[in-house]
DNA sequence: CTTGAAAATTTCCCCCT
DNA sequence: AGGGGGAAATTTTCAAG
């Protein structure tokens, strides 16, 4: 987990890869001036660091029916460390919780939510917070357009 | 982008993929019932037919020295077309903008940003929000806890 | 869809700097 | 330590049933 001390070659494989961890080794090497072996071994000590934590398909929504997606923000009873772990251990096992945030502000979490439906929406509430009684209030927004949507990182010139 | 209806076999790639693209499909055919050569197969489909937008590579920020997220709302003066447009094509261009969704409710914007520190953030705010003459207001709010982070879409019995 | 072969890609070993 | 080149192993792609 420390900084595995990145050169620039792992730099510019790493934003490569951030866009399309399929491309070839040797047409990265090739971009960047080495050898596909030298590109695969690099790629490999990324992961086995922990740089590269996964490689993953990204599921366009609307094309298996999920057509709605929510910014929730959520104000709970107490601040222990209790009750946050609970929360926390409830919207890992929740599919329909995308991400979610512990923040400061007025807000304790913030959850992207995407569901099919705004029924399957209302069940999610529910479950996740009107039957959770250490919920105080939650406020809703609606996401109209996904105009940027990723996890990529910025990396000195990218 | 019309559904392209996908049956439970499909659904099982997805819900394995969105995890780990690197799994092989030999291993995947195994665990749904499929030969290696007909869940590749599915696999091209989904590619081709939009259903999977791309592949990447997950970056941990805290490896490369993006030690800072921010979940930062924002309203505008005016909710006009050009306006919104303006801020999209700033935004998408702008690598510390990880997410910006467009959202009913009092803000009009919710954006994910990634920083290595504070400086680099309120070098964002004023390039993004400051030199700005149609943003009206922003609030932030910074994350303490990344609980859960992905763009996994809930696939029935995911 | 499956089997089996061909093509492509990744992985490993050794030598080099 | 880190890179290059080539061989071996794995995985994907293609053709035929």
């Amino acid at each position: 987990m420390p900084d595995a001390t990145l050169d620039s070659l792992d730099q510019a494989i790493l934003r490569r890869l951030q866009v399309d961890c399929r491309a070839i080794a040797e047409s990265i090497g090739a971009q960047i001036g080495l050898s596909a072996a030298a590109v695969q071994r690099r790629i490999k000590r990324l992961r086995e660091t922990g740089v590269i934590t996964k490689e993953v398909a990204v599921v366009d929504p609307k094309a298996v029916g999920v057509n709605m997606s929510f910014v929730v923000s959520v104000e709970m009873e107490r601040e222990r460390i209790e009750v946050i772990e609970a929360f926390r251990k409830q919207v890992l096992d929740d599919p329909a919780v995308q991400q979610c945030y512990y923040v400061t502000g007025s807000a304790d979490f913030v959850l992207m939510v995407v569901c099919r439906d705004m029924a399957e929406f209302e069940a999610f509430t529910r479950r996740a917070f009107f039957d959770n009684g250490e919920v105080r209030h939650f406020t809703t927004s609606v996401v109209m357009d996904r105009m940027k949507v990723g996890l990529t990182v910025p990396l000195n010139g990218g």
